[in-house]
DNA sequence: CGGAAAGTTGACGTCGATCAATTCCAGTGG
DNA sequence: CCACTGGAATTGATCGACGTCAACTTTCCG
């Protein structure tokens, strides 16, 4: 028996930060198979339209989830860092009406069949829960998008947008919520927050001026925590983050 | 044995959408037990920040998910309808971060204690699926309002928004996609669309002028649907109807 | 060293916000 | 039966955030 691919050790660490699974249940997760795959911005890794038999599972770099307007726009839905498995809800709607692509140069990931995922979960009523409660958590993030995208302006946005991945990045030991890889372009951020890549540009060039933020080349280091936390009224709380005692089936 | 409340047999028949569930499945959620209760716009059924232990099921009315600012304004993230188990995540989650609120007067629903629902779900491994799949459909719709409201105009907006709320009418029984109840106000309307009420009603005079739309007290009617789609760009992929064969756990 | 993509900046236009009335309507009490 | 009331709907005038268009510069990478 090989030794399981490190991001399924991560996405191990992700559930682990809402479910707790005994060690049985852990191995169960880490002896899941995948294919490694590689991928480049601006080329779909999941096509809109079609039935997938697999989730990806991100181990290097940033993935994103977009959906596509017809006259050519297109929104990006969710940001994905190294231990998200990108569509797990896939597992349960396999036809997706959307896009999977790379934000970074290059993207690392693993095919995990939904056959594997299902078999654990439906021999492990916890990890079933763990799974869905890992999909209740994306949809808790997209509804603060939701939010943003509604009711805050445009530097609102982009500070908001970045503390949560900051501390997303943070947990998942990528980096600590003040200095970590962010390897995504202005124009990926753009597209997430419902802005013009021209606009981003000021917003950026707004928060670097006033000394909250410094972006240079693949890195993002925020010099004032606090003032981006207020710029973008941040609060942690939907991230759900600390597993719940009560949380464990009987 | 007491007759199972309407409002259940609502939600069956949502789940039935795009869950295969046996007579016997179907039986333990119908026997799940509840308590009726009653609520008002404009204040919070389920308060944010708060613990629940159970999740409301619409019956009657429309209720809404609110997000919340400092400022005090707010953002409806999910709008739902009877047969809606509005907080069904929170019973992977029972930390909630947001309000709940009637958007009809009155409005109707069930309390399902998370009890309940856990012990279905660990009963029956086709009834957790089905019920994480549910969430999964939630999400998705979460994920189109996102590119709505980052992508698209807001008559366009509307339009979208329009479309989704009558499919999903249509498909739970309450109506037809072109004439239905919707005792929601455009001030409720425009916090889901991220505009002013003064927008909002600017919106709908458009939309009106153009033919497309009456909307006279509680009802609305869709006089010309392909233009209502055509305008809001609106394809009904992600509503995610059509239960699929190979969905049951073997 | 050359080319493409990303980043950056300015000028100008527009969609939707804001402010301020006014009208409509259901419910309520006299 | 009618005045009264408060929320919703409606409309106009004005303003500002962000989009659009059009350069130009920097960076990256072969």
């Amino acid at each position: 028996m090989t030794a399981p691919h490190p991001a399924l050790r991560l996405f191990l660490r992700r559930l682990s930060l809402r479910s707790r699974l005994t060690e049985e249940e852990q191995r169960a997760i880490l002896a899941m198979r995948g294919h490694v795959g590689q991928a480049l911005p601006n080329r779909d890794i999941v096509p809109p339209g079609h039935r997938v038999d697999h989730s990806c599972l991100v181990a290097e770099g940033l993935a994103g989830r977009f959906g596509q307007l017809p006259d050519g726009m297109r929104q990006i839905t969710a940001i994905y860092i190294p231990g998200d498995m990108c569509d797990l809800h896939s597992a349960m709607l396999p036809r997706v009406e959307w896009a999977l692509q790379a934000l970074s140069a290059p993207l690392t990931y693993v095919k995990i069949p939904h056959g594997e995922l299902l078999r654990v979960s439906r021999a492990y009523p916890a990890v079933a829960e763990a799974f869905w409660r890992d999909c209740v958590v994306d949809a808790s993030i997209i509804a603060q998008w939701v939010v943003s995208l509604g009711r805050r302006s445009a530097v609102a946005r982009a500070a908001h947008l970045l503390c949560e991945m900051a501390l997303r990045i943070e947990s998942a030991g990528q980096g600590t919520r003040t200095t970590f890889d962010f390897p995504a372009t202005q124009i990926h951020v753009a597209d997430a927050l419902g802005i013009t890549a021209v606009h981003m540009n000021r917003v950026v060039r707004s928060l670097r001026q006033r000394g909250v933020l410094a972006w240079t080349g693949r890195t993002i280091r925020i010099l004032d925590w606090d003032a981006l936390v207020h710029i973008g009224s941040f609060d942690e709380g939907y991230l759900e983050f600390h597993p719940d005692a009560e949380r464990r089936p009987m």
